[in-house]
DNA sequence: GTTAGCATGTAAGGAGTTACATGATTTT
DNA sequence: AAAATCATGTAACTCCTTACATGCTAAC
């Protein structure tokens, strides 16, 4: 019982591996650096939180202050601005991480998970994210056939918005797909390349967020 | 209470007006011509379908076969098919449909609405598709305005990999606006893209959308 | 005669949200 | 002194998925 998956998770983890946190900043880091996608509500950070520290992850450290020269640790910060909870990594949290950023199940590169991966590919180790952006391109190239042979079959019988949706929805991927080639090309290539900087024209540009999921099972 | 936003029901309400359909074609539909989006499994569909009869929006038929001339009605259907349930939208589920197709408040552009209100714009009078498209695409461009404010504020502590995926949501976002601009220019000039035809006095006075939620309070 | 696809469901649960509740601190 | 924003949490709920359970029919 409980897989924990959650991407939540996965980010929390990663975010307090750079540096303890608590909770109010992390949700806020959550919502730029990688928060791109999605913003987490505290009526989910918090409770996430709680059950980390419930597995060793992460440990709660209660300060008042940051220079609390007194001897009272934790129960009373009388003094300082509200008693904030800061989270840190713990050794089997960290260990835990880099267990998941190791891993290269089909799951990584499911739509959910793929951004928060790709946001720690600077963690990661360079066969793991060619295997990430390999297995994700062939996904979405999957997911492309099916919508060229759906399309092919039912293309007379639907209306023009439909019809556009569709369109747009296969140029989307065909976008992402392209994007996810030029950056396995790019690490193929040895990496780190100071990319073609804004011409602010032309620029083979790159993929939409398609609406998720896939067709049938 | 009973918000009731799910897009499954408005999906499912709106392909059964089109024509009567079982659970099982239904499904197939919404994961084709509908389903670019998301996959719906039978675990979703049927209880929405049992939802939706209870509010009088459907009505079961259980046919055995399409010219059953025998007397006894619903209950064996022994020698056609499995008894398949065929749902029918009634006089008042098509006129509840019609209520949402015609709401234009902000959920109808957020992201999870947006393809599918879009899918039906075919039924859509439009007005309500003008300020649905106009309503996405300040939506959008508020959201990209973020993304700018928050690049630019902590451009310089993120790693490429962070750096690439903003850029890339972004330019995805951009990419999208353009789209949404094409389309309402499109619908400003008298739809079908044939001809440019004439434009009508240049109000703006749409129901202007405002500023909406999505990462900071 | 067995696999593949058609067809319908239910129970449990996952992953998150909203609304509520509370209070301190900073800015206006 | 009011408003914004910092800060933490809980309970109820939503919407959907997975896994299970069942059985028929068509094709190989």
């Amino acid at each position: 019982m409980s897989r924990r998956s959650g991407i939540l998770e996965f980010a929390v983890l990663g975010l307090l591996r750079e540096s303890p946190m608590h909770g109010y900043e992390l949700r806020k880091r959550l919502n730029t650096s990688l928060g791109v996608f999605r913003a987490f509500s505290y009526g989910s950070l918090y409770p996430c939180l709680k059950t980390l520290v419930q597995r060793g992850w992460l440990v709660e450290e209660t300060s008042g202050q940051p220079e609390a020269e007194s001897g009272t640790a934790q129960p009373a910060p009388l003094g300082g601005r509200r008693a904030r909870i800061v989270y840190r990594l713990t050794a089997e949290g960290k260990e835990h991480f880099e267990d998941l950023l190791s891993q290269t199940g089909p799951d990584a590169w499911e739509d959910e998970h793929f951004g928060i991966r790709f946001a720690f590919f600077g963690q990661t180790s360079r066969d793991v994210r060619m295997r990430v952006l390999e297995g994700r391109r062939s996904r979405l190239e999957e997911r492309l056939a099916r919508m060229r042979a759906s399309l092919a079959r039912t293309r007379e019988r639907l209306d023009d918005y439909t019809l556009e949706l569709q369109r747009h929805g296969m140029e989307s991927v065909e976008r992402e797909v392209r994007w996810l080639s030029e950056l396995i090309e790019s690490e193929r290539s040895g990496g780190r390349r100071s990319r073609p900087t804004e011409h602010e024209s032309a620029d083979p540009a790159h993929g939409a967020p398609g609406p998720s999921e896939d067709t049938d099972k």
